[in-house]
DNA sequence: GCCTCCGCGTACAGATTGTGTAAGGAAGCC
DNA sequence: GGCTTCCTTACACAATCTGTACGCGGAGGC
């Protein structure tokens, strides 16, 4: 099923909005400020974002952006202002579509489609395996030695975001802001832990990482391969 | 190089886009007509597609089926038309996206710039390579004969800025502000420090500098290639 | 040609900060 | 109520940063 997050600080759009997308089939998630379509994002994993720029709050900006550290999803922006600087600078932020309101909503739904519609063919690697353990992104299962390794909800989530970037670096700040959210930037003894638990789980021998390396004051990464 | 398709078959709209994208560094392919646009996008590939509507001869919805028959190709729609039923229609078709004529240029090319990088990745592997080491910017990572060096962050800090503006020199100021603030423009001497173990961890002779050279008074710069 | 001065490179050590691990309390779920 | 999971704190250890000292060499003045 296809999961929306909308984002409108204006109640009737949000309720419109609302309305339209179920009834065509979409689960959607609202939001009324930038802060909690961050949190939002970051847990339910939304597979399109339409988001309003005239937030109260973070700017609409800084949602772009924040959502981009750490997710390709597509972010179609409705915003009342028409001025080309404006969608210059959403879209160069990293949004995909920019509507200008009032718009027509067949047209924000055949945008829609057409940005979940590039999305899907595209389907990443489901399946990640290394020498001692494989992961399932698409069943949420990791699987050791024929044996099913049991990750709880956070630790999960770290490594879906750490495994959706393997090979690159994922700072601090886009993990936390990913798995905790927005305000949790700083909090960073909460990834030693659940790292920790991670390597405890997954790595062969977890006082010498292989997969889930540290980058001394910048953040992890993960490594499929053997080196 | 980044080829563009444009197809429109008014004169002067096509000329002030090649003249425009060129300028900007795009390969340019103009076509007037649904025929030679399919024609053209067969015969050189471009890396996104911009479609006028309103042709002569074949209508461009089909221009986009034809296309989308065997390529998945950026398709930007510029047309007159602003009713919403032929947004979604062209939408539908599979273009990407629809802008309405009048436009502005700015627009089409944020528009062009965000459908090119859904394409390619953002994390497409910027790897620098040189005779001695390569540098792998997105996983934060330089490899030196295989090995994996390790630098830390106030080390990669600078690194990065000298390799982003390879071949420039980058001045003292600059990177002081990069990297440790705008407060410390004057302590001309972390550089030294920094600059000197990066040289030990990644020159041949680190006492004959090849790849991070000093211009004194001015900075340094990061010369990618031997000369 | 000699000397001085300034900027550059290196070495090193103390202070600071980051990292990994363990463990306990709170909250939710069955 | 027992279990799991999450959040939070504490602590030891390690790595990194900051700041000082010193030797070297080239540019320019004499």
């Amino acid at each position: 099923m296809t999961r929306v997050l909308v984002v409108d600080d204006e109640p009737q759009i949000l309720r419109a909005l609302r309305i339209n997308l179920r009834a065509r089939g979409y689960e959607v998630d609202v939001a009324a400020d930038g802060e909690s379509a961050l949190r939002l994002a970051a847990r339910d994993h939304p597979d399109v974002v339409v988001l309003d720029l005239g937030l109260p709050g973070i700017d609409g900006i800084e949602v772009i952006e924040g959502l981009r550290g750490w997710t390709s999803v597509p972010i179609i922006v409705l915003s009342v202002r028409d001025r080309e600087a404006d969608k210059v600078a959403a879209l160069d932020a990293g949004a995909d579509d920019y509507v200008t309101k009032p718009f027509g909503m067949d047209e924000l739904l055949a945008r829609m489609r057409a940005a979940l519609r590039r999305v899907t063919p595209a389907d990443e690697p489901v399946l990640i395996e290394t020498p001692d353990f494989t992961i399932d992104l698409a069943a949420r299962r990791v699987t050791r030695a024929g044996e099913e390794v049991r990750l709880t909800a956070t630790e999960w989530h770290i490594l879906e975001v750490l495994v959706r970037n393997a090979g690159r670096l994922v700072t601090q700040r886009q993990l936390l802001q990913a798995v905790w959210g927005p305000k949790y930037e700083t909090e960073t003894h909460y990834l030693r832990v659940y790292v920790g638990q991670l390597r405890r789980k997954l790595e062969p021998v977890p006082s010498e990482p292989r997969y889930f390396l540290t980058a001394a004051r910048m953040g992890y990464r993960f490594e499929p391969e053997a080196p």
